[in-house]
DNA sequence: CCGTATCCGCAGGGATACTG
DNA sequence: CAGTATCCCTGCGGATACGG
């Protein structure tokens, strides 16, 4: 049988998936993949490190406002996720009336580099996701 | 004011993140990134994909069997999603007992791809994410 | 074998009010 | 300013039963 380029590829992408779905022995207990989305696959974060990362530091409020439509609170459990996990700094200034600021941690920052990597597919195939959607839902009124 | 490297890969970093979060007239209507996310962040849809991705082809059945707790409702759901957004085909075979294929379209292709690098950070990064949570839950007690 | 239909529990997350 | 506390509601997703 001969293997064209095209089957080359299906066989190294199929190895790399398969790799990402094993479960290595690593302190978390579940493929690290799954982990990581179940954390920052909600609906907030993947935004919070988008903002954080897009200027050095941030107050509470500021990035409460740059962030379209959050509540306070889901900006409190967000953060504290997101601190929980290493991927933000918060620091607290002795002040009044108090100052709090967030920023990417090193994890964070490297964190951020891969969702830029997504974040081009994103913006890159939106299009053919569009047009894909239309496709669909016109073959479904036949 | 002198600009370090650092700086330097910070600005960068901050505009690739503010590009991401620029919503561009593409048919969609929304920030891409987004869209996608509330797409494929759900509880199935990556892994899905990346045992779609491991092989050519699979019946309804044989995916069933290998994305561990999945529901059969939740199977039709997700990859009828998948479908509608070209990111997997549905082939019907006309026999008794009937006979379903999926695969990844190009499309389905390309968006592994960019998860297999974001799968790779997950990778890396999960000691150290285990150890800030470690960290983080200490510095509760006190 | 490959779905769809129906029911239902529960967690994510919004709105509001209150504190240090 | 930067959070907690409380209430409540929606919708994701599991279980089960049924259909082509």
């Amino acid at each position: 049988m001969k293997i064209t380029i095209a089957d080359n590829q299906a066989v190294t992408l199929g190895a790399a998936a398969q790799k990402i779905l094993t479960v290595p022995e690593n302190g978390i207990g579940l493929c690290p993949v799954r982990d990581i989305l179940d954390r920052i696959g909600d609906k907030w974060s993947m935004l919070s490190i988008l903002h954080l990362g897009s200027v050095e530091s941030l107050r509470f409020n500021e990035l409460r406002k740059r962030i379209d439509g959050i509540s306070q609170r889901m900006l409190t459990v967000t953060l504290r996720s997101l601190e929980t996990d290493g991927l933000v700094a918060r620091k607290v200034y002795a002040e009044v009336p108090p100052r709090v600021e967030y920023r990417l941690t090193s994890l964070g920052v490297s964190l951020l580099e891969a969702m830029i990597e997504f974040g081009n597919w994103a913006n890159e195939h939106a299009p053919q996701i569009a047009q894909a959607r239309a496709a669909f839902a016109a073959k479904e009124q036949a």
